[in-house]
Order: structure tokens, then sequence, then C-alpha cells
DNA sequence: TCCGCTAACTAAACAATGTATAGATTACGC
DNA sequence: GCGTAATCTATACATTGTTTAGTTAGCGGA
């Protein structure tokens, strides 16, 4: 029987590694955090629990690999929304990073969920490293008065602040709320753009 | 035998929902949130798993109700540091804000760590209730120009996503470190400060 | 003072998890 | 073709949260 069955699975999967991310992805989109396990990824690919270990080391480690994936996401988001935009530097910048972790709310958590997840992990140190690299170069095109670094503190600080409070629910629950005018993702990436007008 | 031996514990405990909660606080600023298992708690206060459950009911509502002490710790120190404080109402609020996400990091993440606690305890209800309503009081007490209601919002994004950020060890990687002037816990709680008063 | 009720706690068990170990299977370079 | 290394399975272990059934003791009323 040279043929392969096409039925029979083969012993070596071939793509593995990559089958293993999309899974976690997908159940980390759908199901949560949680529902992210070693055996709960060998399950959706279709082999034994030690398969992921393997090929990642550890559950943190496959964490981390995710949540690299999810700064390059985060980068293709803002290059995306930056170069097309008519807004200027960091006030677009606070936007677009607002609007990144509301579309993808469960992979925004993981990547700064260091307790989970490996920090020292090569791919994710890379990946993230890029993206914080992109963060400051965003903020600092920007032609405005003071301290650039404290600008690009301040922006970075302002919309990962936002961003956070709006996923926990908490400014909808304190200042928003049906008749508010604060409803929509929309609504709260341009609550966001807002924000960087207020003068302190 | 009437005389209770000093050397053998009772059955019943006494005050073991204040004890096991002690445990759980000390056990979290010392050794991380995923020390604080119910097995850990039973173990530190000498009894069964099952007796922390009969009186919180899950691991759960267990930190829910630790959470909550951390939302009074948060209003207490709020209350001090705006008291005796020559700064006016939103601008100290933020440096109180992240002071205290730096003295007390590991409780502070557990406040909004909604995954892993139940975000409907009642006690928690209360405690996060009557917090966010005292910071939404005092964003409110300075003067300013605009909206009060995007005042507030951005005092509370800027504080959180600072506090946030700074706990990650992000903002020292990125932009701080030796010889930066951002080094100890007062350089953060002043740069607190001075981002408020940076322009839009 | 004793009785009964109820809260507080124990003991034992279950399913699920991460991961280590040893072995089986297959791809691939020489 | 053959040996080696990568890939994957089977099995086992310790730990976790939680459930169930049963034990102990504090406490109010007769």
């Amino acid at each position: 029987m040279d043929h392969p069955d096409p039925q029979a699975k083969p012993y070596h999967h071939g793509d593995l590694r990559r089958a293993i991310l999309d899974a976690a992805e997908r159940m980390l989109a759908e199901e949560g955090l949680e529902a992210v396990t070693i055996r709960a990824c060998a399950r959706a690919a279709g082999v034994s629990p030690a398969a992921p270990i393997h090929h990642f080391g550890s559950l943190r480690d496959l964490l981390a690999v995710l949540a690299a994936r999810g700064f390059g996401q985060l980068v293709a988001r803002l290059d995306a929304d930056l170069s097309q935009s008519g807004h200027q530097g960091d006030r677009a910048l606070v936007g677009a990073y607002v609007a990144f972790a509301l579309s993808a709310p469960r992979m925004f958590d993981l990547m700064w969920r260091e307790d989970v997840l490996n920090p020292a992990q090569a791919e994710l140190v890379a990946a993230r490293s890029l993206a914080l690299g992109r963060l400051q170069f965003h903020s600092q095109t920007a032609i405005g008065e003071g301290d650039a670094r404290l600008r690009a503190i301040r922006s970075w600080s302002l919309a990962h602040g936002l961003a956070t409070l709006l996923l926990h629910g908490r400014i909808v629950t304190a200042l928003g709320g049906p008749g508010t005018g604060l409803e929509t993702k929309e609504d709260f990436a341009a609550l966001a753009y807002d924000l960087m007008f207020v003068r302190g």
C-alpha cells in the first residue's frame, strides 16, 4: 500500500507549529485566554498533549509566540491607519492604538499579560521591541511644544489607559452608556482623538 | 478535660474568614497572584481546602473580596494624599493614583483582573463603585477649560495607562533607565504630575 | 442543664491541567 | 539504502478547584 489513505491522518503533521498557533489564536478570540491550554490546542490539532510542548517548550512560550503575533498585528494596524490618515502623528496614533485594542480585545490583553506568558521569549522580544519602537516613532513625528520624550510617554499612557479601561467596561459604566454619545467603537476611537486636545 | 489544651488548635477557628483574607493578601504581595490558591490559603490557616470554599463560595469570590480590600486601600490613599497636598484636583490625583499602583503593584493588578475574580461579587461592587466615584469627584474639583467629563476620562486614562505601563517595566525599558532621571518611585509619581501639564 | 439546630469544618474523591519520560514512527541527508 | 534526528504517542505524576458526605461544636431556648 504505497498510495496513502486520504482518511488516515499522517503520523507527522507537516506544519503542526502553525496549526497549533492558528488554533490558539482562534480559541483566544472566541473563547478567551483561559480556553487556550496545551491540551485544548493539542485536541484542536488532533495530536497528543506532548506535541505542542515539543514545538514550544511550555504553555508560557506558546502564549508568548501568540502575543508576538499580536504585536505584529498592532504594527500593521498602526501603519495602515497612520498612512492614510489626515490626522497628525501622535493624535492619530492614540486613535489607532485604541481601535486595535477594541478590535482584538483578548489579544491586546494577552500582549500585556506577563504573568501568563514568557516575556523573554525570543520572538516576543523581537516583535514587541519593533512595535514599541514604531509607537515611539509615530508619536514623535508630530510638531509640538515641550519635551519629545514626555510627549511620547503621555501619548502612549493615554492610549493604553483608555484602551484598558474601555476593555474593562469601566468608562462606559462610569461615564458613558446609552444616550451619552458613547456607544460604538467609533465613538471611543473618536474620544481617544479628542482627548489629545484637552488642555492640562 | 474541660480546660483546653493551648497546643491543640480548636476545631472552629473563630475568625477564619479574616485569617484567610490576611493570608491571601500577604501571599499576593510576597509571592504573586498565582500563589493565591484555595489550597494555599487553607494551608496557611491550617484548615482543609473545603473551609475557604465554605466562607467564600469559590476562588473567584475570594479574590473578589481581596480586590475589594484593594479598592478600599486606594480610596484611603487618594484621600490622604489629596488632603495634605498643595496640588490641585486632577493633577494631584494622577500622582496619587500612580503612587498607589507602584506601592502595591500586585494588588493594583488584581483589582483589574476580571478574568480571575468574580466582578459581580457584592463587596467588590460596593468598594469599586465607591472608589471610582471618589476618583470622579477628585478629578472634577479642578478648575479647567472644556468638558468636565472629558477631563475626567483623560485624567483617569492617563493615570491608569502610566501606572500599568510602569508596572510592566515598559516605560523604563523604552524611555527611562539609568541616567535618564527616571529611576525611583518618586521620579515616576512626579512624571505623572508633569504629564498633566503637557499640552495636546 | 440539657436538647436540638445550624454553622463550621474534615476527609475523600473527581476531573482537568502542565509537563516529564520513554518509546514509536517517519523524514531526510549522505 | 541506511542511520540519525526530528516528530509525535502513551503513560504517568503532582497540583489545582470543587463536590459530596459526614463530623464537630457553638448557641439559643426549654
